[in-house]
DNA sequence: CATGAATGAGCCTTCATTCAT
DNA sequence: AATGAATGAAGGCTCATTCAT
């Protein structure tokens, strides 16, 4: 019996990314993703359940692959203000030079289509930060004691930022990023 | 000859906006967005050209509302601080009143869906508030140049906390909303 | 009470030619009709009973004028001959300059679409020539009994070659036309 | 993997051809043919593009069977004379013993649904006749040098006959047949 | 495991026709 | 008489999924 073959399921997600960028959720069907993927519309039901289950898949993937990314460079010995930065700042590159993963990742961040369990799960990875937060709280080097709020004002303007950029509204070069990372330090730690 | 009735393209709207954010823009079918307005499908063609056009317009409307309640209480007396909080604080109640419209809003804010001179047609509205920014920079008042930094910070937090609060993951009060305005203003006040 | 107007009919039956011509029986739809007559498509139900009461009348019309065209030179002291001759000629001029009511023939000749009954009535405008012929056939003067089959050879090629001549496949200018008088006159008179 | 079923291509072939020539091209939609041939609608899009395509390759088919039927007995050997009896016999009866494929060829012979270049590739298999005519020209064995001219006469009361005989107008039997025969060869070789 | 064939349900849109003014 | 609004049915076609090899 042979072995299911990683570099078609591979192939599998890069299609669907692609083409859900590129044209859309409406437009990304399963025959076309498997035409783009070289496979049969069947093989991709051996890798996955149904199209809701590859989608909830791809997320997954895709924020494992950010979650790399951003931690790549990380320690325990980072200090607060050296850990938030290295964060925005990783998010921001990241989704600068991975345009499918931005794509992606606005159109199913709010979307039904993702479970809400899966969401928590993509949430997981991040946890190292989040014990450096509230241990910095506790110590008194950040202000905010809501760690959501907090995470809100170190996510959401990166990533609007970087849709800004990719869409050529503006040009978030590294002073302006700089910029960014002061004012939400400053909005965090007062 | 019957007029065109109002009330039905009323309905339609009102349809279409409940089953996109409820199903998603992937269970919004035309046929669905008929039966639920009380409507023949072939109506809908004779309000709108065809679902693009029909979504569109749509979220120019909605984009309209938002606007009209932002600046129920503006006056060209306001300082900037004032300017921004009302801005802030207008955009999160809205948001949390019309739970319909902040799904549609996710959904489409990043669509390729919503054509980019639609975009730039409901930026339009928010005029006032960029001169007061503008004219503010130029007084000395605020510390960040780029209108569209500044913009970020003021709307890409607040809209994630109506996110955040209508999904039950957090409690946004009063008190919370405040402190996310005093972060944000200092963000961009410095 | 107002008058049905003459003009609105005559539009209808103008428009709805022109677009069976052009976009085929498929393409001419009532809305596409009434536009074009700049009427609305409630109007045409005024004037017809339903689409194929519409074209039933249509094909009445055209096969009208088409005997009316014919017999505009024809009087009874024409010889078989020159009644067979003038019948080929003015058929093959009517529909080389009505090129409408040339491709409105080819596809209504034998549509299912035009009720048997109207198809004899459009017959009977020709009762001068048939019994020209049998008055002929008596006499000795054409060898065909058949006055069916004598008709088939005095209308099927002349038909064709009004149809080769408007698609560009051969020019046939009056030389040829000539000669295909003679070759169905040869058919039928031996 | 499973094997495309001719019996399936052949039983849609068949539905379309019986069902445009019941209730006209306008009736014969894609799921009554579907319907008709026991198979999905989707299936259709299988074996043919889109409803023009399955109409031009239906044509081709029907075109092909045609003069299969015709050039069953011919052979290199036979004179002129012997040639284009044989080309209308066998025309007349095949549209006779096959009225569906009749009534098809009636409705698309000039349909702008078939295209140009499908019609120029059905005539292809005339070739032989063409030739075995043209070196008779040469010969002085007939009269008419147009080919073109001579074609129509061969063909266009032949056809025609058939359609009187199908309708019950006449009784076309092998007696008036003959005498048709006669009638075009006359015309042609003077 | 892998596939192309096959499918019923559903897609968006337009149809011929009628309604209400 | 005339109209634009309104409609249920149907149009061609594609969907996510399963079948049979």
């Amino acid at each position: 019996m042979r072995q299911k073959d990683e570099n078609k399921r591979e192939a599998i997600y890069q299609s669907a990314l692609e083409l859900i960028t590129t044209e859309g959720l409406t437009g990304a069907s399963m025959a076309k993703i498997a035409k783009k993927a070289h496979v049969s519309p069947a093989t991709i039901y051996i890798y996955f359940e149904n199209k809701e289950d590859m989608l909830n898949k791809l997320y997954l993937m895709i924020k494992g692959e950010l979650s790399d990314y951003i931690f790549r460079d990380y320690h325990n010995d980072l200090s607060i203000t050296e850990g938030m930065k290295l964060y925005m700042k990783s998010l921001f590159h990241f989704m600068v030079s991975h345009p499918f993963h931005l794509s992606f990742h606005e159109q199913f961040y709010n979307s039904p289509v993702i479970k809400q369990e899966v969401k928590e799960e993509a949430m997981a990875g991040y946890t190292p930060l989040f014990n450096l937060y509230e241990q910095s709280y506790r110590e008194g080097l950040v202000k905010i004691p809501l760690l959501e709020l907090a995470g809100v004002y170190l996510t959401s303007p990166i990533m609007d930022l970087a849709k800004l950029h990719r869409s050529g509204a503006i040009e978030v070069n590294e002073e302006v990023l700089n910029e960014a990372l002061e004012m939400s330090l400053r909005a965090i730690m007062g």
